[in-house]
DNA sequence: CGCGACGTTGATTTGCCTCAACGATTGTGG
DNA sequence: CCACAATCGTTGAGGCAAATCAACGTCGCG
């Protein structure tokens, strides 16, 4: 019993470690600053297919990735899904427009393996954003970046054949490609997963 | 000749009243905030079809849009252009990519009318980020604004029909297809100028 | 006026989708 | 631990959305 307590708290340890060690990546953190960031977030364990967030609900945390796969996706009219994002170890992942607006999301947030998240609340959030202004500037460069890979994105969906986003999603993806079914690999890269697998082939 | 340099001097000011006004709809000022972030700026014109950002260039400055219309997009292998985005009045247009890596510019920025862009340098930029920190709060929203809206675009370019995805250009920016050739917004939506010239003749 | 930029039209081709069926795994309850 | 059901990947036939190519009409403008 005391045992599984301890095991449960190094985990967490683990997973705030992950999260500080982070956010160091990209901005500095005084020790005071950094107990700060780490009493902000709570720890979430998700079962595989567990989901995080379901359409309809208001997105209410950010969520950084400290253990497992995630994806957000969203259904269309027709009942099909269409996969948004990705997300593993490192990442952060959320219906980010129902998290800004304070809207009912229309996406999915779903573990694809069993899971550990650390999740901050919106106010919590914006409280820190005045406590410890480095976090903002963190964000801030987090979605300059995420804005440029979107760009980016957009651009490719839109003029590149889907064999070459296949090609550039391997490359840039692997790991990610290893962890989750095809089927998913074609609807993050919006083709069919018959089109997919002829895809495949052809290039063998 | 003095009267040119009074409208000149006019100008001046009226484009960068409206960039405190779009600062101000977002974060707050102080008058002497105000005034380090006016000196800041550096106002340009340009001509008609005038050429903001060459690619392989590096970005080095931030640009507001006081007045006027400019197009970010970029060539292919195959030299066709596809523009990424389209600005007016009250946004901002840059090669983020590239100024944010400080690597060659892939995409052109480019007037499509007589504009007047207000610049700040990277270095300034940063800089203003410690000096007003609202201003990095301002970007910070701005950005994850933008990486939603791009967001979605993503989404729409791989889930909906061309015919959709026109009509909802229509009237989200009815206001730039009126002032851009028609072929352009073709290259937005990643179509041919043919295909929209019969989506048109559909609609009708 | 004449030229270049832009929009349109039609014929043909192609990239990707739909639908249906069938193996191969995986996983799960009895 | 096996049997049976899901889940997942593959194949092939047929169809449709959008691209390509070529030609022509119409402006606005130098």
């Amino acid at each position: 019993m005391i045992f599984t307590i301890l095991i449960a708290y190094f985990l967490v340890l683990q997973a705030k470690d992950k999260l500080i060690a982070h956010l160091r990546r990209i901005i500095q953190l005084s020790p005071t600053e950094e107990v700060i960031v780490r009493n902000s977030f709570k720890k979430k364990h998700l079962d595989k297919k567990e989901v995080l967030l379901f359409t309809g609900e208001v997105s209410s945390h950010m969520q950084f990735i400290a253990d497992g796969c995630l994806r957000a996706y969203y259904m269309d009219d027709e009942a099909k899904e269409h996969i948004v994002q990705f997300g593993i170890e490192g990442w952060w992942v959320n219906d980010l427009y129902s998290y800004l607006t304070q809207t009912p999301a229309k996406q999915f947030v779903q573990a694809l393996e069993k899971s550990t998240v650390l999740q901050i609340h919106r106010d919590t959030l914006n409280d820190l954003y005045n406590e410890v202004p480095a976090v903002e500037r963190f964000f801030r460069l987090k979605f300059e970046k995420a804005y440029v890979a979107f760009q980016y994105r957009t651009i490719d969906a839109m003029a590149k054949p889907a064999e070459e986003r296949y090609l550039e999603f391997r490359t840039k993806y692997r790991d990610i490609e290893q962890r989750v079914p095809q089927y998913m690999v074609a609807s993050y890269l919006g083709i069919t997963p018959e089109f997919l697998s002829a895809l495949r082939k052809n290039l063998r």
